[in-house]
DNA sequence: TTGAAAGCGGTACCAG
DNA sequence: CTGGTACCGCTTTCAA
């Protein structure tokens, strides 16, 4: 392996000259210069991250904390951050927790002992009990670098935050069934633990008292997020008694859920159902099955995270910060009956 | 920042014998070990990984080098490998290439700086070309560590692989059309560049010939991976003519586009034409559309990958080897007509 | 059973 | 403009 000593021999220079050069700090003559940097051109020498990190007393390395790596919202997430890490010669650690809050703890300490210039992470859900949040938060204290959250806030945050328009999502989704003629509208809830899935539901309490509709609690599920418990309550209530005519859901997965459970019990969007999903999902966009959400855009938020990060290495005493990701309607007709 | 020095001060020894608690190694007094690990707790030290590496001359980190890393089929790949390098306590450089050769090689640069212990990669596409299948080839071999391959060989590849039976894929794909009575049958192929693309292509080639079946030269749609060419290409074939009887598609990006097409013409599956896909969508099997595809285990190739690695590094002389992920048929009817 | 010391590959200060 | 040197935090040998 090459090492900076070596190129300064093959130079016939010391190693302060060679950092130096590697550096673009300091004098050094042009035609010395010239030829340090064509021997580490020839040797194709790159210098050891973690030298020069023990001598710095600091990395260039962000540590990236990801609930579930497989989900597309997070992949598109993390390819913002990929992204904008890139521009800024930030490596990226990446830890899937898979919602896992003993992972998550892992990771953390993972982290810790890569030295990492900051943070990046959505909490894993179960954040509901008071104290796994404080263990959360005394680990990212711990830590002493900058932390941004991403997408899910919790309890007792104090750091900078790429947060979404929650309440508006709702809110928004609610009001185009309203508008559309729809009078008994429910809501397929997310975990009710987290800030996101309340703001949510608030949104659409919001949209429906501000129309004078009247809420049935029997149209109110109470989801947490994933596929399966939103595919189970739909088949469950879809399946029996006066279906509601609107419904919305409270994230991709549950949109999901529903779908599987209407499409189970052969019921037709527009025909029998109306609904408007909070968040996107390209698969159907792609297959062009016309299902109207509430959307962002994801990539963003990943870009914004690692904005965030370097605004706080830089100003570390700003007060906090929160990148409010807009939300936008995306009619696609599954709002509004057919005729 | 707690040092391990300050931990031999804090226990009133040197830090010897801190480093001898913490590695587990050598003779260290029962008690001063426990008094030892009592501190180390209490102050929650962890040693820093820079320093670690820079002593042992060896790290912990293993680079990860990915395509497209909003594409699901890499999540679930990463997933497994996420979850294989937890267990044997490595950590996870992320590098997106969003297959730019370009960034690709920009990507083992910073994973050549880190000293990352081992690379697992799916090179990025645009490999037909000679020289940038040759510039790949002499970075990966400047790294001088183990290196796994997963799902794309490519050309003059030297290293340990986690490939796929392409060909298998390609071939019992078009028998399920066929044994379900197909005669006309086409196939969207991939990047004919890919050794992947040509060998799940030879598979059909070898069904079709087998059962005596004509090939169309207008069937064989000349796509790229990609959902946007494999839609052209069958809005433009499925557009006009006289339509193939069934379809292979070429792996799940190419199947999508297939759908839109077939959506936007109003084509319907099992009654206008049939169609077994490569790979799985899961948001498809979610739904509940019935569409037929060749599938493998995407998690297991990941968590394979590692494995590799992890006994490339204990027996750097063993002959290469690659761990050939089955394929199996997972029928659902869109492989039929109805009735 | 423990400690002292060298050294991993860099950076940065200071002297020349 | 260049070189010598101390040192970052840790492991490992050697001596005690």
């Amino acid at each position: 392996m090459m090492t900076i000593l070596k190129i300064a021999e093959l130079a016939g220079v010391s190693k302060s000259t060679v950092s130096r050069v590697l550096n673009n700090n300091g004098y050094v003559n042009d035609e010395t210069r010239r030829r340090i940097e064509q021997i580490i051109k020839d040797q194709d020498y790159t210098p050891s991250a973690a030298a020069v990190s023990l001598k710095k007393q600091e990395t260039n390395t962000i540590g990236v904390v990801i609930p579930e790596i497989d989900n597309s919202f997070f992949g598109e997430v993390i390819k913002g951050i990929t992204e904008e890490a890139d521009k800024n010669d930030f490596s990226i650690i990446c830890c899937d927790t898979q919602n896992n809050g003993e992972r998550e703890l892992r990771a953390l300490r993972t982290l810790e002992q890569q030295r990492v210039r900051g943070v990046i992470i959505t909490p894993a859900l179960g954040y509901g009990e008071l104290p796994a949040v404080k263990k959360l938060k005394s680990q990212l204290e711990k830590l002493d670098v900058p932390i941004v959250v991403v997408d899910r806030d919790f309890q007792y945050s104090i750091w900078d935050t790429v947060y979404y328009e929650n309440f508006q999502s709702g809110y928004l989704a609610t009001k185009a069934l309203i508008e559309s003629g729809n009078k008994k509208i429910g809501f397929l809830q997310g975990d009710m633990n987290l800030k996101i899935a309340k703001e949510r539901f608030e949104g659409y309490t919001e949209a429906m008292n501000e129309a004078g509709l009247k809420i049935n609690q029997e149209d109110i599920l109470p989801g947490n997020f994933s596929v399966e418990v939103a595919y189970e309550l739909c088949k469950d209530r879809l399946g029996r008694g006066e279906l509601p005519e609107g419904l919305v859901t409270a994230n991709n997965r549950s949109s999901l859920g529903f779908l599987k459970a209407a499409t189970e019990l052969g019921l037709k969007l527009s025909e029998d159902i109306c609904v408007v999903g909070i968040d996107h999902i390209p698969t159907l966009d792609i297959l062009g099955i016309p299902f109207s959400t509430v959307s962002r855009d994801t990539e963003e938020m990943g870009r914004n995270a690692v904005k965030l990060l370097r605004e706080r290495m830089e100003h570390p005493d700003n007060a906090r910060r929160i990148s409010m990701i807009p939300c936008r309607l995306e009619l696609k007709g599954s709002e509004k009956f057919r005729g």
